[in-house]
DNA sequence: ACTAACTACGTAACCAGTTACGTAAACAGT
DNA sequence: ACTGTTTACGTAACTGGTTACGTAGTTAGT
């Protein structure tokens, strides 16, 4: 029936674009049979220069979230009809301040009940709703941006192009484990090793895996390129650590594509939340943490556990 | 900073438009980067022809949603480029039939690594949400094409226009209360009354509001000229009754708005279900009740307490 | 079998946005 | 004071959609 069901996640801008359509139709079906005889395009801008005060053409753009030239072209046909009034701006002689005419404040009052009953609708709805619209599209917005959604997938697709595949443990990387490691280690902490450090690279299957860990490593054509480590800990959480790329296979995504897959796995477990450790001066990868969600925290016991740690970040997984 | 925050509900077209604009340029440049070479608007049209199998224009129209003459355009583009084939139709000579070309398919190929790509970050988004946008708007679209959106907003107009007010309970409505019920009652079911009856007519100070209930009025000018009751029962739900309308201010939507009132209220003093008891002759009012989201149910104790009821409907309000 | 209604599609005119580019004013650094 | 850069705005060309309307072919009802 309706193709676009199918698509599902592909489809979101469609979908999106589709539901907003119909909205606005409706929206100016009602205007018209309220006698508000006014086109629904104006509005946008009628109730900004009406709750924000004169606006020039830059300004409104920027607040309206749409080129300059749209709102440069809607405002001639505005004061065309009476509308707006375009005045230079005092100080500034390329401004110019559009205000509103009588006629417009008159509209305004008289649509001002229809948009009372309108949103009490729309606020009808989304009390009904299990999740709220509105609420949704925030949270996606501001993880869209937060992600970086372009360049994540872009370094995805770089990594599948590249051959490289993400895979679990298997007892022949154990060298490749530790080799990693010991390169990262040298490379930002003059190679210091603590006791701890000792134990997971040379015992990583007992450090990690016997006791409900997982290790994820990338692959490339035959090498391995990359390694991390979760450590299943106490409160049905994970800590990450051990998180090494070849220094020769940076830059490729492979760092985000291993997190990714670690994050999917804690996620599947269910578990609450995953931490970490790092210091400050690896700011490429705090970058990373921060763009899948992780925020920086007081560690919770004060100190850490590493002597090269001065950052805690943690990212929380169970829903609110 | 961001104007249309502030509008809140009243601007969710804008908002869904823009958050589908960006969410769509950023596909744009995905595929422009990752070397394909196609105008992103063919994809909708290729992927349905390559799912569905060849199309008619008007069939694909009804698929992607857009208009006829639309797809007629986008299909002329595509064939002049070498995506598409037009042949007639074998048994109608009016339609036509649009199929892939090689060179169509081969971008299909080269394009599935970046669909998928696509689809795992917008995924992975969406695991990271607390509302899942797509579920978000699926549950809009369905109340908002069950609520019947603009007759809504029109109905809660013409209250207002027709200076109706909602009020509460007052003691010198307790008439009102008892004509507008007694009304009813003649109209539909011969003026039968129970011993029930009696006491919540007579007495609704103490039959409602001194168990926990509630009373509303419509008020019109001076006169009353609609009911309704909510009674406080076991399990932390509320019964609606008593909702009587006076014969000459029906169709005014009285009844969607003093419901309206009503949800809000046992909303407001959160009540974990609403139900009723009606009969199945009243048609007009069991719509009503569907489209402010009452299903139909067995009476959960077999049988109803009023002699007259043969549905029994409940809304639960408790969110999941 | 014929006619009225409907259907598939094309074309035209329009609309609301976009990008690209140009101009004049304002600003900031030497 | 001058010069390069930024800013406010306008204009032009384009895009991806729309509605309105026309035409030929199909279907259904008498």
């Amino acid at each position: 029936m309706d193709y676009m069901h199918q698509l599902g996640n592909l489809s979101l801008g469609s979908r999106l674009k589709r539901l907003s359509d119909t909205l606005m139709s409706e929206v100016a079906h009602i205007y018209n049979e309220t006698g508000i005889s006014l086109n629904p395009s104006y509005f946008p801008l009628l109730t900004l220069i009406h709750h924000q005060g004169p606006q020039g053409i830059t300004q409104a753009s920027e607040m309206l979230g749409v080129s300059h030239p749209a709102v440069s072209k809607l405002a001639d046909k505005m004061i065309r009809e009476g509308y707006l009034i375009k005045s230079p701006h005092p100080k500034d002689k390329r401004a110019s301040q559009l205000s509103l005419s009588d006629k417009a404040e008159q509209i305004i009052e008289q649509a001002k009940p229809v948009w009372a009953a309108l949103q009490q609708q729309i606020h009808f709805i989304e009390a009904r709703q299990k999740m709220p619209l509105l609420d949704a599209i925030n949270e996606f917005e501001k993880l869209f941006q937060q992600q970086n959604f372009k360049n994540s997938v872009l370094q995805t697709l770089n990594c599948k192009a590249q051959n490289i595949e993400i895979i679990n443990w298997a007892p022949q990387y154990k060298d490749d484990f530790k080799r990693l490691n010991m390169n990262w280690l040298n490379t930002y902490f003059n190679g210091e090793l603590t006791e701890t450090d000792q134990q997971s690279l040379n015992t990583p299957e007992d450090f990690y895996l016997a006791r409900g860990g997982y290790l994820f490593f990338a692959r490339q054509a035959d090498k391995i390129v990359a390694a991390l480590a979760l450590r299943l800990c106490e409160n049905n959480s994970f800590e990450i650590s051990k998180m090494a790329v070849d220094p020769q296979a940076q830059g490729l995504g492979i760092g985000r594509h291993l997190l990714l897959t670690a994050l999917n796995k804690v996620r599947g477990l269910h578990a609450d939340k995953v931490w970490l450790e790092t210091n400050s001066r690896l700011t490429r990868a705090i970058n990373l943490y921060s763009n899948f969600g992780f925020t920086t925290l007081e560690h919770p016991e004060g100190k850490s556990s590493y002597p090269r740690a001065d950052m805690y970040m943690e990212l929380q997984l169970t829903k609110a």
